[in-house]
RNA sequence: GGGCGGUUAGCUCAGUGGUAGAGCACCGGCUUUACACGCCGGCUGCCACAGGUUCGAAUCCUGUACCGCCCA
């Protein structure tokens, strides 16, 4: 192929992306043992999310390590998944085609979604929902897969998962199973964090606390028994009894309220301990009970437990046996009442139910309002509310505070295998090493199993049915799992073994589990999925445990842990030997760029504004754990180095070959070894770099790698190919020009190589033109290679060599300095430099004379050996008359 | 409140005990037969602050301040 007349990087993705494809590339191969194979677990991204540059920008970093282990020649094991399970999807459909799914109502096979959403909901069926899902995400994923393609990440798309898909489902649920079986899964009633608007359970992964404006109400509560031993000055007394005070956030929980407490040191309320008060308005009798979680500093010193208004409320309730007394629903409203009927008793029942008929299925906010207005009525509330901002746990896609709702859910054992689970931290390599910390404080601060069932549609349901008994009750007791060999299964549609369809739902048939598992706990067997595992042992294998974990930082509690959590107990072992955590993208105030900040840039357009080259130059100078800023002018610096690339390329090859004029090479027939001391030197300091880079690599700080080698490259076009410029084109001689060429081609090929992994478009373009078959498939350069072309490499030569490059480069510095500050042009010639150095420098003139001639347009050095060293540029020629 | 990272040139960042660096930006010069998306040169610093260790500290230790993130 010829070398072009004028390289461009335009066309150069469409081009290599297509011939990839064509000539597979990136496929994995199969027939490797697990020794030469690099296998990478590549974080599925949610499709129902649009991509910003944060994506592109960590999944640049793993494209990276990629490329440089298949380089290395390893069968590089490199899927890509779609995280399209879940609830992000379903509140994308829901907003994307107005529907809302309505699990009551039957499939309809001709429904149509709108062209465009209506203003109220069309309520569907739950497939006819999930139907909508698999079409909105099969969209979404065309787009992100173009996407990605574009960017040049080295995926072999043969090997693509979704985390609803069926293999995703199948080994979801038989690796539940096989927790159910061992006891590490188990569903039990019970108190659970709740999303009102979503009306699920949420897991502790899936909390964040967000700073709230609310207010410390005073509240009330009178003594039930007053005896002499209680001290009247513990606190403010009013009306007939004695009273104590509590401060609340809550107060519409006072009818939820079971006890009061404090702590058990706290010498205040040490005398009310055991004895119980009367709750306002609603006249319950709860006790004073001593917990140490009580805060003697936080408002009054003694608080009132409810069920359940907070994660310590549930504490309290467990570890002092208090009774229940919900009344948040589901919904997040307050439930009905009936004041005075067992487990509701009051001391004026008739009062209670008066107020509390005025809360009835009013929301929290709502209710807290009202029940405001009743303590002010009533006189329980004691002055005015104090005004606080205080941190409220939220689920992270909702829009409500969390309540905690009784009810039935599965969970997967955490708790108990903290140990063993901080033991594979340790053994894990993490890159940077400090993000083990992040997940060791998470494991630590881990305060409840993992709930893993959410009462949601989009996802992968429960394997199991329950038998249902004569009188029509579910026995949750005994789950009837699917067989493993029929996974997966829908249990609202599939009959368990040993019953008939028409037996769903009656007396003595069946029913099968409604929930869908947390999306987690499908993607952290993300491993197991893409490995194969368990029909295919033989790819299993040969993938796993996998090499690598790519992913940010945020989601160390949750995917990584969580997956950390499944192969320990699935298969004894970590899923894999490295985590590579990338950081975030930050906009230039240092915020962290997201879409609710609207601060998102989206990346198709930069790609093709900068070339993919270009913002992969700026993503792969991103460390691994640190944040990065923004910055299209790395992108151009970036591309500038294409660009750059591609015309020293141009140059390098141009002598070693026919020319683009069709020229003969001036080193025709000349032996291809570097021969001469300026070229032996240049090559040795790539091969030190080759040795440094290899390093850096394996050590996943990619960055340095892309720095060190854009320095060296950048050196060696400014000044060795400078200084054998005129050489190179046989001025003297054709040895030197041989000698030149062959130093200038064997530095290309390393080159190229070096800076492959980070821009694959352009140094496969350039390798093109003079190479066969693709340069990502090319062996990675050593040092040896070059080391070996030049026949002596001992130390004595090897000094020597340096020595002289140095003083070329010594004396091109100060004469280019000169020529500046005289600000006289290149072309014209100087006449004469004269130089005095010391001996040894001197001696090296004959060696480098010729080609700073030639750099320099010098016409003649004169040099004396002297102490100081002093290099002048006595004088130009004459610029021609006019 | 606890933890983790950071603070180096106007900006983005390298720099793990030995004379403070790069790129961008800025200033001056240059059509030079690979490249003006280029080349040559120049300017730019109490290395956040205060102590300590050391012959010597941007680098190690202690503390402080500020920024960011994670967890309560």
């Amino acid at each position: 192929m010829p070398l072009p007349e004028k390289p461009a990087l335009e066309g150069l993705e469409a081009k290599w992306i297509a011939r990839w494809a064509e000539s597979k590339v990136y496929q994995f191969d199969r027939t490797r043992p697990r020794a030469e194979v690099f296998s990478i677990d590549t974080p599925p991204p949610t499709v129902s999310g649009s991509l910003h540059v944060g994506h592109v920008f960590s999944y640049t970093h793993t494209d990276v390590v990629a490329r440089f282990h298949r380089m290395r020649g390893k069968a590089v094991f490199y899927p890509m998944g779609w995280d399209d399970n879940g609830l992000p999807t379903e509140r994308r459909v829901q907003n994307y085609y107005g529907v809302r799914c309505d699990p009551s109502l039957p499939y309809d096979p001709a429904f149509a979604p709108p062209a465009q959403p209506g203003k109220h909901p069309i309520s569907v069926s739950r497939p006819n929902f999930i139907e909508l899902c698999a079409r909105l995400t099969a969209e979404d994923e065309k787009a992100f897969e173009h996407l990605w393609t574009y960017l040049g990440l080295s995926v072999d798309w043969a090997m693509t998962y979704a985390t609803i898909g069926k293999r995703s489902q199948r080994v979801s649920q038989l690796a539940f199973l096989h927790l159910l079986k061992r006891g590490f899964a188990y569903q039990v009633e019970a108190p659970t964090l709740w999303d009102v608007d979503f009306k699920t359970a949420v897991a502790q992964a899936e909390l964040e606390d967000r700073e709230m404006p609310g207010a410390f109400h005073k509240i009330r509560f009178a003594l039930a028994d007053v005896e002499s031993g209680f001290s009247r000055t513990v606190d403010d007394v009013s009306g007939d009894s004695p009273t104590v005070n509590i401060d609340t956030t809550r107060p519409e929980l006072i009818p939820a309220c079971v006890a009061l407490v404090a702590h058990p040191d706290d010498e205040r309320y040490k005398p009310l301990f055991g004895k119980d008060v009367v709750t306002p308005l609603f006249g319950v009798r709860v006790p004073v009970r001593a917990h140490a979680l009580a805060d003697p500093e936080k408002g009054s010193g003694i608080a009132m437990i409810c069920t359940f208004g907070d994660i310590t409320d549930v504490t309290w309730w467990r570890e002092l046996s208090l009774p229940v007394r919900a009344v948040i629903q589901p919904d997040g409203t307050l439930r009905e009442v009936k004041w005075g009927a067992p487990g509701w008793e009051s001391v004026d029942a008739a009062r209670a139910q008066r107020y509390y008929a005025d809360l009835t299925r009013l929301s929290a906010s709502k209710a807290r309002a009202k029940i405001v207005e009743q303590l002010k009525e009533s006189g329980d509330l004691i002055g005015d509310p104090r005004p606080i901002t205080h941190a409220v746990k939220f689920y992270e896609k909702g829009d409500r505070p969390l309540e905690i709702v009784t009810s039935r859910q599965w969970f997967f054992k955490t708790i108990e295998l903290r140990e063993a689970l901080l033991a594979r931290g340790r053994a894990l390599q993490w890159h940077p090493d400090y993000m083990r910390t992040r997940y060791e404080n998470w494991v630590n601060g881990l305060n409840g199993d993992w709930c893993i069932s959410r009462q949601r549609f989009f996802g992968v349901p429960f394997p199991v049915w329950y038998a249902i008994d004569a009188q029509g009750r579910v026995d949750h007791g005994r789950p009837i799992p699917a067989a493993d060999d029929r996974l997966p299964i829908d249990p609202s549609t599939d009959v368990p073994p040993g019953y008939r369809a028409d037996q769903r739902g009656v007396p003595g048939g069946f029913a099968g589990d409604p929930d869908v598992m947390d999306t987690w706990a499908t993607s952290s067997v993300s491993p197991q999925i893409v490995c194969g595992w368990p029909d295919d042992p033989d790819l299993f294998a040969r993938t796993f445990p996998m090499d690598l974990r790519p992913q940010a930082h945020d989601i160390i509690r949750t995917w990584l842990f969580s997956s950390v959590h499944r192969s320990h107990l699935e298969h004894d072992a970590l899923p894999w030997a490295n985590a590579a955590i990338s950081g975030f993208v930050t906009d230039p105030d240092r915020k962290k760029m997201s879409k609710s900040k609207g601060n998102v840039v989206t990346p198709f357009a930069l790609l093709e504004e900068h070339g993919s080259d270009g913002v992969r130059y700026w993503a792969a100078s991103g460390r691994p754990g640190t944040d990065t800023a923004f910055d299209t002018g790395q992108m151009r610096v970036g591309r500038r180095l294409a660009i750059k690339i591609l015309n020293a390329s141009k140059f390098a090859l141009s002598g070693g070959r026919e020319s683009v004029t069709g020229r003969e090479s001036a080193s025709a027939g000349t032996d291809s070894r570097p021969l001469l001391p300026v070229d032996r030197a240049m090559i040795r300091s790539l091969a030190a770099l080759v040795t440094e880079a290899t390093d850096a690599f394996e050590a996943y700080d990619y960055a340095r790698v892309l720095q060190r080698t854009e320095t060296f490259f950048w050196r060696f076009c400014d000044d060795y190919l400078e200084l054998v410029k005129g050489r190179r084109y046989g001025e003297q001689g054709p040895v030197g020009a041989g000698s030149a060429n062959a130093a200038l081609t064997a530095a290309l090929s390393v080159m190229l190589r070096l800076f492959a992994p980070f821009l694959p478009f352009v140094t496969e373009e350039v390798w093109s033109w003079w190479r066969e078959g693709s340069i990502h498939t090319s062996r990675w350069p050593t040092a040896d290679e070059l080391l070996s072309l030049i026949a002596d490499n001992s130390d004595a030569t090897r000094l020597a060599d340096e020595r002289a490059y140095q003083w070329a480069t010594d004396l091109l510095f100060e004469v280019r300095k000169q020529r500046s500050e005289a600000k006289q042009p290149l072309k014209v010639p100087i006449t004469r430099v004269t130089v005095r150095a010391e001996d040894a420098a001197v001696a090296l003139m004959p060696i480098v004379e010729a080609d700073l001639k030639a750099a320099l347009r010098v016409q003649a050095f004169e040099s004396a050996i002297g102490e100081a060293r002093e290099i002048v540029v006595v004088g130009y020629e004459p610029a021609p008359q006019a």
